[in-house]
DNA sequence: ACGTCGATCTCGAAC
DNA sequence: GTTCGAGGTCGACGT
């Protein structure tokens, strides 16, 4: 639906939206979207389990989407209506993503060398309680703890500081030497810097590796239900 | 537009959506957006500034929106089109959002005694280089420096750590007594723990009263320009 | 329910 | 140009 329209919005902050024409998008699991002539995002929103409530007053068609937890509602004022449609669509299709950093976790845990020949994965996720959750923690063939960090985009000062903490998280609980090893497909200038000055290290681990590490993966477990 | 549509996305990362009926929105400023019947976001998309192709064979539409920097490419199939109809939107009108965490800082620094009756702001802003930028920095009437951390949202653990952060930073570079303080709507139950732990405050300063403090400089500043 | 983290995040501002 | 932080982030997962 669209048409000449006035929006405001009042929940977990307020906002208001003079006249203009949007497309207004209604879907069936009462999810409210308000979109501009331009830009990827809609300028209002609700999501989805709105209750609506919809009158005409003073010639204006006014439409209220609530929404409780957290409590916040939509109002959307029309006084003119360009274009109005309703579509039952159905939609089964499969949507797949490939190679999220997910995935990255689960190569490198498939095949450790991604990270180095000698590194040996221990554990993985959610091992540190106050800094937060280490990806990957494993050791090396001289016995070090390795921690890995892993990053699907080229890693920034951010991921270098992450390692950080972990690593000291880490050091606290254990008296053993210290690895850190950032693995992502690239390192940013700066968060390379940092790095050498934090002595840790980085491992370049391509996406395209990873997607071919799953593959067979997914193609062994395959073979395992259809045996020859 | 909306049909039975087949999408694939190559870039950033890689997807593939099989057969469905979907609703597909493309922008003058040349963003795409692919919505299934349910959800808030949509299932594919291309940001602003998309080169398109469109193309016809084997009975199907075929539309490609190929987007450099990055280089990702979107292609949509259609075997099906239920729906179709182009508008040209005008909207001049203006949005405006209440209250961000940009609001609460003005308003702490129009109103400082939202922090505290005894706070004086001296800094606001880009203080610091290392460990990042503190939102304000003041101080109280004993003289001790006080850091304080602004949150638009109950402030949970991270913004804890934020503050430790700020805190040490400052720390370095002054002798003086300092005082950490969170303000913001609440905070969480962890955060508490954390923050008492570590000898920092808390201060509740809600949205409510950000906005009235702002409100009531905005009728100021027009009544400096219309005076009676 | 809350907290944490990733995202094809998007978006904007600062450097 | 890149980097960095915010977002009514959303959505998923774990507690």
């Amino acid at each position: 639906m669209s048409g000449n329209c006035q929006v405001s919005y009042e929940g977990r902050a307020s906002s208001t939206l003079g006249w203009g024409e949007r497309l207004l998008i209604i879907k069936t699991d009462g999810s409210v979207l308000v979109h501009r002539p331009e830009g990827y995002e809609p300028v209002n929103w609700q999501p989805a389990g709105c209750v609506f409530q919809v009158e005409v007053e003073d010639e204006e068609l006014r439409i209220r989407a609530a929404r409780l937890q957290p409590r916040e509602v939509l109002n959307i004022f029309f006084n003119r209506v360009l274009h109005l449609s309703t579509l039952t669509l159905t939609d089964e299709g499969d949507f797949s993503l490939y190679v999220s950093e997910q995935d990255m976790k689960r190569a490198i845990l498939l095949a450790p060398k991604l990270v180095g020949e000698d590194f040996r994965p221990l554990t993985s996720e959610k091992e540190l309680g106050a800094a937060g959750f280490v990806d990957v923690v494993g050791e090396d063939s001289e016995g070090r703890l390795v921690v890995v960090e892993i990053k699907r985009n080229p890693a920034g000062r951010e991921a270098v500081r992450q390692l950080q903490r972990y690593i000291k998280a880490v050091g606290m609980r254990t008296e053993r030497p210290l690895r850190g090893i950032i693995a992502a497909p690239s390192l940013t200038r700066e968060a390379q810097a940092l790095l050498s000055r934090e002595g840790l290290e980085f491992k370049p681990v391509s996406l395209k590796r990873c997607y071919e590490v799953l593959k067979f993966e997914k193609t062994r477990k395959l073979s395992e239900f259809f045996p020859e």
